[in-house]
DNA sequence: TACAATACTGTTAGCGCTAACGTTAGCGCT
DNA sequence: AGCGCTAACGTTAGCGCTAACAGTATTGTA
């Protein structure tokens, strides 16, 4: 089909070596300026592009590097894919994305795809992966990075993440200060690491202030619109009497919201609701939306940083950057 | 660094050949059941994984597909991004997503990245680039069709496009039926096919209704929020009696929203509004958005059909699908 | 004048894989 | 016995590029 211009036609048709081609594109050696000019000339009337298949085959190294998240539709994945894409092309690298649909069967797939193509790293978000496995899988790539999850074990990989524990104590905390008793927490997936520590913010919190969590106040969800919507609905017909409900995410937030309108509970009067990420989403419903703000397009760019600073100068030590959300009030939890 | 495991590692262990190594990964030709067998287990005691760059430079295919859209960030092309992803997946084929920012410039440098990168075929969704330029890059690549840019030329492209014109006009004559009469149109980039054509249907509906377009009516605009947010501002500040507003968007009614509710100006009472896609967010606001519902999923997948029919068959015929917009009404404009 | 340093260019080998042929042994059939 | 056939391998020659090393010719320097 498409007889594709290589290299050698454009050595021959200048009449020089294949090498002197090379160094022409990769502006490296000394190359003389006509040459360079004639070179130049054929490449651009013969619309030569080199091959990055070939180049990585031979340098052994693609300037690409993967990024996984559980789902580009979320507006708080897609401000870190944002970060990450602006800094890694500012850096000559491309970005791999992939989607794992909130599915860990999927994720190993599109982690070892990503390992088959060979990208100079990785960066994976909110991993579902078990430790084990993950480590497993992480080891045999040249680099990675952890995004909103972090390892208990020794195993030493960047990682870039966000005071989840904190996250759950402030929103409870502000719950609490508005006289709150009764505090429900929506907790997203099972699997889910941040879900699990902004649960432990939350119950610190409720511990400090002397409350007795009742069962059934916390349950999990999808981390959806959706999930939320049906997550808050079968809350709310067992535990009636809830004065306040703490979100997994925004999204889950929003279809609390839904929930209480269909239900003629009032927000906040009957119900205050706080969520997390303050995607662009939370200001734009109403009520608005009260929720952690948390720095997404840092997350991504960090996550580049020490990727990259891994990849050039490979040092041991390991970066730990954890960064802190912060409580933005609006409608719902005033 | 990490010395990777190759085939002949493999090979070697195994005390064959690089090719019976080579059939049983691929499973092409024949190997005897025992041979097979401890080939498989050598493979996964050595942990290899077959190199998709060298596999790709002696076969020249790399089942990856290009996947370009402005902003992944809107959810308009978030859920075609989905419709792709899938599709592919399950065809065996990889997407390599790309951003290009809105900005025509960054869109052919990640067109020639694609192309350096030899994927096989590349899906370009509502590309800001001029026709000229697109010929050009599109007529290099082994195959690509172009989602919601429709070319005037003979050029012969793939095409998955919505009937903007249509979506314009029955955006357009539902706010006529409302007694609507002084209607202006929010259009968007200018370089947007897409905005151009809904504003042909736009002045279609109205010519039809004998109302006099009024310079003024009609402004580009960002397509997000903010875009929407100040191009209203402004419009609303030079033509104070205007009834109704059709949005290139929903972001850009959203936007359109919030400037009414900083205004004073009732939705729909003051000014109805109408926006474009139904993207998530339009049920959400309030007062909820009144648009034109797109099968954003399914344009993805007839673009993924099209990409690889081309691809294996090759035959000469291009697809020109059109899909329809259909009105969905809500509280911005009953 | 000799000797090295510098600028420019070419040659060779190989990155890890597959396509396209070879080769061999064993089988059935006339 | 001789033929063709097939299953089960192996060999060879690239895919398009770059790293590493070798030349040359030219210039400067002691």
């Amino acid at each position: 089909m498409s007889n594709r211009v290589t290299m050698s036609d454009v050595a021959q048709r200048a009449g020089v070596s294949l090498m002197t081609v090379s160094r022409v594109i990769n502006q490296k050696g000394d190359v003389s300026q006509e040459t360079r000019q004639r070179v130049l000339e054929i490449i651009d009337s013969l619309g030569y592009r080199p091959s990055g298949i070939a180049r990585s085959l031979a340098t052994q190294e693609t300037r690409t590097i993967g990024l996984v998240v559980p789902d580009v539709t979320n507006p708080f994945f897609a401000d870190i894919t944002r970060g990450v894409e602006r800094l890694a092309y500012s850096e000559g690298y491309h970005v791999f994305l992939c989607n794992s649909e909130e599915d860990s069967q999927r994720e190993l797939a599109v982690i070892q795809s990503l390992e088959d193509k060979r990208v100079d790293g990785l960066i994976l978000c909110s991993s579902r992966l078990d430790e084990d496995k993950l480590v497993e899988l992480l080891a045999r790539l040249p680099a990675a990075v952890l995004v909103n999850r972090r390892l208990q074990g020794s195993a030493s990989f960047d990682n870039i993440s966000l005071d989840d524990r904190l996250g759950g104590r402030i929103a409870a905390e502000h719950l609490l200060r508005s006289d709150r008793r009764r505090i429900a927490y929506l907790a997203g997936p099972p699997a889910s690491y941040s879900g699990a520590h902004r649960q432990r913010g939350y119950l610190d919190a409720l511990a400090a202030a002397g409350i007795a969590i009742q069962p059934g106040w916390m349950q999990p969800c999808r981390p959806s619109v959706e999930g939320g919507y049906q997550a808050t609905r079968q809350l709310l017909a067992d535990q009636p009497d809830l004065d306040a409900l703490f979100c997994y995410n925004d999204l889950v937030a929003v279809g609390a919201l839904q929930a209480c309108e269909e239900l003629g509970r009032r927000v906040p009067a009957d119900l205050a609701i706080v969520g997390h990420d303050d995607i662009p989403l939370a200001a734009l419903v109403s009520p608005s939306l009260t929720t952690c703000r948390v720095p997404r397009h840092e997350l991504g760019e960090r996550a580049v940083e020490a990727l990259i600073e891994r990849l050039h100068d490979c040092p041991g030590g390991c970066r730990q950057s954890i960064l802190q959300p912060e409580l933005v009030i609006r409608q719902s939890a005033p």
